[in-house]
Formats: C-alpha cells, sequence, structure tokens
DNA sequence: ACGCGCCCATACCGTCTCGGTATGGCTCCC
DNA sequence: GGGAGCCATACCGAGACGGTATGGGCGCGT
C-alpha cells in the first residue's frame, strides 16, 4: 500500500471515472488503472464495480473512503506541523545553525 | 512522500541508529540512509542529528514522530476495515455473488 | 436495431527509481 | 593508539512505473 495508491483510490472515486482521475493526477489512464488493481490486489476486495460509464463504489470502497481520506489529510498535517520557516536556503547543510561550532 | 519513508523514519527513530532500523525493515543501510535523506529534502527540514553512535531526534523529528505513527495506525485501520472475511478465494473474480444472474 | 462515443483492460516498451555491494571517513571506547 | 560501530557516497543491476497502442463492452441517440 503506497500513497500514491491511496490517492488515486480517492481521485478515481470522486471522479466516478479512472480516464478523468487520471487527468487530474496528470497521468495516463493505464498506470492507473493499474494502481487501483494493485490496491483492491492488496486489500484482498474490489474497491470498484466496473461500469460502462465509469466506475461505482462497492461496500468495501465506501468503507475505505473515508479512512483514505484522513490518511491523506494526516500526511498533509504532519508535513505541515514540521514546514521550516521562509527565508531559509532549502538544501544546503547548515554547519553553522548554533555558530559555537569550533 | 511515501508510506515507506514514514515507516523507515519511524524504525530510525525507534532504534536510534539507521543500521538497526535496516535489519528491521530486512533493506540494507544504504537505502534507507537514501530513502530517509529523501524524506528531510522534501521535508525541508532534518529530522535526525547525525552522531558517531547513531541519530538522536531533532525538535522537527520529534514533532513529526507522533504524525507518523499516527499515519501507519490510520493505514493499518483502513485495511483493517475492508479485510474480507477468510475463507474466500483472494483473486478470481466473483460473477455469482448474488447467485441470482442467470 | 445499428452506429457512435465513452470507458476500462491488456500488451509491449523504455526509462527511472530503488535496493544491493563495496568502500571511505568519523567518533567513541578500551 | 587500536578496534569497533555507524553513517555517507559511488557504482551497478533488476524491478517497478509510466506511456503508447490496441481491443472489447456497454449505453445512448437516431
Amino acid at each position: 500500500m503506497s500513497l500514491d495508491q491511496i490517492r488515486s483510490f480517492v481521485a478515481i472515486a470522486e471522479e466516478g471515472a479512472v480516464v478523468r482521475a487520471a487527468r487530474r493526477l496528470h497521468i495516463s489512464q493505464p498506470p492507473l488503472t493499474r494502481r487501483l488493481r494493485a490496491l483492491e490486489d492488496e486489500l484482498g476486495t474490489p474497491l470498484f464495480v466496473r461500469r460502462a460509464r465509469g466506475m461505482e463504489l462497492t461496500a468495501a470502497g465506501a468503507v475505505f473512503l473515508p479512512h483514505a481520506r484522513s490518511i491523506l489529510t494526516a500526511v498533509h498535517q504532519a508535513a505541515e506541523a514540521v514546514r521550516p520557516p521562509p527565508g531559509r536556503p532549502p538544501r544546503p547543510q547548515d554547519p553553522e545553525a548554533e555558530s559555537h561550532r569550533g
């Protein structure tokens, strides 16, 4: 299970179709189909019913959706919690952070 | 940001050393060092202070740790929530789920 | 009923990430 | 001062991942 898979699942659920979700995620449809397949495979249960007009959540999918959103929110909050203040060089080391280095 | 990175971070924090965490995660030390590096790079702040005897959490790392644990717990719960009952073939389709077809 | 459009699934290929091995340098302990 | 433990980097090969091309199924409009 990866965050990309979770993000993909949420996007498909919200868009109701793999092709639309793929556009939102800036990837093409086949890799997204495969991601979903891998997620369903790992969870051991289908998350969507394949329809001619798109994808419809199964019961398991409907259960999984709020969990998935919660995870993405938690990830976002975790990143925000440690976001460094601006005006700081992002990459280079910081050998003089305390300037007491002799 | 990936779940592997989060898992790696937690393992390093708990073990206090990359080498030990690597053994727990069943990978070797260099890839794990790189994962951590990538995570720190993405967050824009160091999570550990490199010591001769191991790794020590920075303030940012200490803040990030409970978030990371929370995410992993949420992922686990999400998977549990949709875990299919045992005694069911895991892979093949399920065309006769309701057996009312035909 | 037939044709068209929309959408998902699969096959195949190239690239890029990711993990492993080998190696170097540093620090702490005895 | 010697040894051990640990992190960082360089290099290499395999696997994963994404893209293109293509096929099949279903619904809608005429």
